[in-house]
RNA sequence: AGGGGAUUGGUGUAAUGGUAGCACGACUGACUCUGACUCAGUUAGUCUAGGUUCGAAUCCUAGAUCCCCUGCCA
């Protein structure tokens, strides 16, 4: 056996395929797992965790994995919602069954099926028409201690099944009847009491037009979808708890009468999934309902479903987070029972994780601050650039080198100098001396201030003898000079100007709306901030003009000190045409940890 | 209230009657041409009260706390 930790659900399907449950005992292939979403909205980090739970269980066992649209409200669902789902669990790295986005599923495909054996039920007694109105329905609920009620139940199969089809063929008005289970009106469990089956919704469908007026509920089809697609470990989360007696009453009910070589009157028995329920994936500082997503979009807090400050998919995509990080972080909560909260700070370190590895560097600067090197005339003219050579890549040498130019005017991050600096700041202040990344050690001897007095621009004179960056030789009496700081920095005259835009967690307490029941009451003010006039180092903006639709593999950087940046779809927006600006749009994904800021924070 | 679940360091997760372990975080330190990365060390836990047992996170009893359920949504 493995040595890492099963999970509740690595285990049932070890035992299961120990005991030959599904097939032959030792089979692993005969695992089934599904991702069902509803067609009703876009998939955010939460569904990330159930895809790559079903699918990683499929291939680790070398069974199968199926996406399949839970698309029986045609009053909720749309083809735009199909497409975007498609494009996000694919995007996820969940290779679904079928080739090449082929071997989608629908429910939709089986309302057939469905409906003849809702059919059967009547016939065998087990479910009946009823003619009360979803309010009277409700009325009629009962409590825990008085059962419901239906007038209708002991209604005669025949003329139930006469109800029915008159249903299917679209005679009867929305609400005026339903098809229910004849299961426990008395039952504890409220699912239990003659739950609905059908009812009646004259509504056009994404995927099968008009051909129904009735539709059946989630509780009656989910089972027989998994049933019909011989799903084996049917994985959903905590909520179904109470509905999975009744996922299980169904097709038992199907299978009554039913015998295992097909004999007797109702012919052979159907396949039987066994339902698990695991907890949701649950971060803080954001919400993660449908709902709310829905409002933030519709009522402008963000600025679309793919706004890299959203949860969804799409925002986490265009925020610049990789499939890999996210099925990283599925991995790293595990699988339980337990509804815990994942730290939004998990997230990102994931993040920071694989870029580490992946992410080409960069030199870059978000706020500038002009830095001039007054002896740069001494070893040559005034306008000399020279060339220095970076790694693209410290983690990695196959990402090879780069060639960054250098001259006499640059660009340092403002934060980056201090006119009268704490202890322990390692960075420029007057006199001292820094070690600029990749390229000379530049000492501060002074500074020009502008018209309100703030320092607009530092001058440093360098050292020939540390080009590359490299410590200076030992002075005669042995002695080494030391920097304990590195700054990026940017060429002032092949800098790319850009549009950086920045993000913070898009709430400011752990469980928003919580405190006050308005979760926009917790939003934070200062979750969006636009860098412009950001300097960039001009290998960013090589193919911006040849090449506007960047590959994905180069879209991510990071910029060094900053974080992890990657390229917005903004960017290739302007890029589409003729455009003869460089003005790139970038994103920061993540920042990198910066303990220096934690140790001011604390003082 | 009735029904269904859950509870192990700050967070997440193992241990399935036999040494409470791992990861993340935090804190120390080392290293470093990114105050990043990497490395080393430290830190801290079985919801409570009883019981069974040589031995309990695990089994039993009682309690506490939290989540879900009374849509013709999924």
């Amino acid at each position: 056996m493995s040595e890492t930790p099963r999970n509740f659900i690595q285990q049932i399907i070890d035992a299961d395929i120990a005991s030959g449950k599904w097939g032959a005992p030792g089979d692993r292939s005969v695992v089934r797992t599904r991702f069902p979403p509803e067609p009703n909205g876009y998939l955010h980090i939460g569904h990330a965790k159930s895809i790559n739970l079903n699918f990683g269980l499929a291939k680790e066992f070398g069974g199968k994995f199926y996406l399949r649209f839970d698309d029986t409200n045609p009053a909720k669902e749309e083809q735009e919602y199909v497409d975007s789902i498609t494009h996000d669990v694919r995007w996820l790295g969940a290779d679904w069954e079928g080739e090449h986005g082929a071997g989608l599923r629908y429910a939709s495909n089986y309302f057939q099926q469905m409906y003849d054996w809702a059919e059967e039920l009547v016939n065998k007694g087990l479910a009946y028409v009823c003619d009360l109105s979803p309010d009277e329905v409700s009325a009629r609920r009962g409590t825990t201690t008085a059962p419901a009620t239906s007038p209708f139940r002991d209604r005669a199969p025949d003329e139930s099944l006469r109800l029915l089809r008159e249903m299917r063929d679209g005679r009867h008005p929305e609400g005026s009847h339903s098809l229910r289970a004849k299961i426990d009106l008395a039952s504890p469990n409220f699912n239990l009491r003659d739950p609905v089956m059908y009812r009646i919704v004259h509504a056009a469908h994404h995927n099968t037009g008009t051909a129904w007026h009735i539709y059946p509920m989630y509780d009656w089809a989910h089972g027989l979808e998994d049933s019909i697609e011989g799903v084996t470990h049917s994985i959903c989360t905590l909520e179904f708890e109470d509905h999975r007696p009744l996922y299980d009453w169904f097709i038992d009910a199907i299978n009554q009468g039913r015998t295992d070589d097909g004999s007797g009157p109702w012919g052979k028995k159907i396949h039987h999934p066994q339902q698990i329920e695991f907890a949701k994936f649950r971060p803080n500082y954001t919400v993660l309902s449908k709902r709310n997503l829905i409002r933030m979009v519709k009522d402008g807090i963000v600025r679309g479903w793919d706004d890299p400050r959203m949860p969804s998919i799409a925002g986490l995509r265009r925020r610049g987070y990789t499939p890999e990080a996210l099925r990283d972080v599925a991995l790293g909560v595990g699988t339980t029972k337990y509804e815990s909260v994942i730290d939004l700070s998990r997230i990102e370190n994931a993040l920071r994780d694989d870029l580490n590895k992946r992410a080409p560097r960069r030199l870059a600067v978000l706020r500038p601050l002009k830095l001039t090197i007054t002896n740069w005339h001494e070893h040559g003219d005034d306008a000399r650039t020279e060339q220095m050579t970076l790694v693209n890549n410290p983690e990695d040498p196959a990402y090879g080198e780069r060639s960054v130019p250098f001259s006499k005017h640059l660009f340092i991050e403002r934060d980056d100098f201090m006119l009268d600096p704490p202890k322990k700041f390692f960075r420029l202040a007057p006199g001292a001396e820094v070690r600029l990344r990749g390229a000379y050690w530049v000492r501060c001897h002074d500074v020009v201030r502008d018209a309100e007095g703030n320092v607009s621009e530092v001058l440093c004179t360098y050292d020939p003898q540390t080009r590359g960056g490299s410590d200076p030789p030992p002075a005669p009496d042995g002695t080494k000079r030391k920097v304990k700081g590195t700054l990026h920095w940017v060429s002032a005259p092949h800098a790319i100007a850009t549009e950086v835009r920045l993000f913070e967690r898009l709430f400011s307490v752990e469980s928003p709306g919580e405190a006050t029941g308005n979760f926009v009451d917790d939003l934070n003010p200062d979750s969006l901030e636009v860098l412009t006039g950001c300097m960039l180092e001009p290998a960013l903006a090589q193919r911006t003009h040849d090449e506007p639709a960047w590959p994905d593999e180069i879209r991510r950087f990071q910029f060094e000190r900053l974080g992890y940046f990657c390229v917005d779809k903004d960017a290739d927006a302007r890029f589409g045409g003729s455009s003869s600006g460089n003005t790139l749009v970038l994103n920061r994904s993540v920042t990198l940890k910066d303990s220096f800021a934690k140790d001011v924070q604390k003082a």
